[in-house]
DNA sequence: TAAAAATACCTTGACAGATGAAGTATATTG
DNA sequence: CAATATACTTCATCTGTCAAGGTATTTTTA
C-alpha cells in the first residue's frame, strides 16, 4: 500500500461520500469500487470503513437501510443526504485548497 | 485556518524537512517562513512543531545544536542529515502518488 | 461433498500525531 | 514600566486508523 494512514486521514469520509454521490451502496461494494478505481493501489480497512459510516450517519451526512435480498448475506445500504452533499462539496473544495498549500510547503526550494 | 489537522497530519515532518533543505534554522523561524510562504494561510501550532522536531531527531532525520547568540533568547538550530534528505525525497514522492489517488477517489463521477 | 474462499457485517482496544493550555525566559517597543 | 514579540518546553486530551477478533451466508474448488 503506497498511501499511509496519516496521509489518508481526513479523506475517508469524503471518499465515501463521493462514492455515494453516484448511487446508494453498501460497505463491501464501496470498498471494491475504491480498489477498482485505484487499480488496486488503495483500499480502506474494514474497521476504518465501518467507523466512518457510523460517524457519517451520526452527523446526518448519510442514512442507512437494510437491503431486501432474497438470498445472500445481508447488506446495509447507505444513501447520501442533502447535508452530506453539502459536506462533500465543502470537503472537495478544502482539498483543492490544502493541496495547493501542501505543494507550496513540500516542494524543494 | 483553511486546512484541518486531519489533512495536514502526516505532512508536518516533510514540511519541516523541506525548510531545512535550504539552510539550518530554528523553530520560530521555520514557522514564520511557513506563514510567509503560504501568505498567512497556514502555520504550525507550537506543540505540533516541537513534537515533530523530537520525532525527527529521534529518527535521525535532523540534528540540533544551540545557537551562540550574544544576546536575545536562546535558539535551538536544526540541521537536516543525509538520512533526512532521503526521507524527504521519499515523502515527496509518496505525496505525488497520494495526491493522484485521493484526486481519483474524491472527484465527482 | 467437504473444505476453502468470497461475500458481508460488526466491535474492541491500542496507537500515534495534532493541539490547547500552561509555563519559562529574554528583548524590544510604546 | 507594561505590553508585545521572540523562543522554547511539557502535559493531558482528542480523534481517526487499524490489527485482531468475531458472526453468518454463499459460492467455488479440490
Amino acid at each position: 500500500m503506497s498511501i499511509t494512514s496519516d496521509i489518508i486521514r481526513g479523506h475517508t469520509e469524503t471518499i465515501i461520500l463521493a462514492r455515494l454521490l453516484r448511487s446508494d451502496s453498501y460497505g463491501y461494494e464501496i470498498n471494491k469500487s475504491i480498489q477498482q478505481a485505484t487499480g488496486g493501489r488503495y483500499e480502506l480497512k474494514e474497521a476504518t470503513l465501518y467507523t466512518a459510516f457510523r460517524r457519517l450517519e451520526q452527523s446526518g451526512c448519510i442514512s442507512s437501510y437494510w437491503g431486501d435480498e432474497g438470498s445472500g448475506a445481508r447488506r446495509r445500504y447507505y444513501r447520501i443526504t442533502p447535508e452530506g452533499r453539502a459536506v462533500y462539496r465543502q470537503n472537495r473544495d478544502d482539498w483543492e485548497n490544502a493541496k495547493q498549500i501542501i505543494d507550496i510547503l513540500i516542494k524543494e526550494d
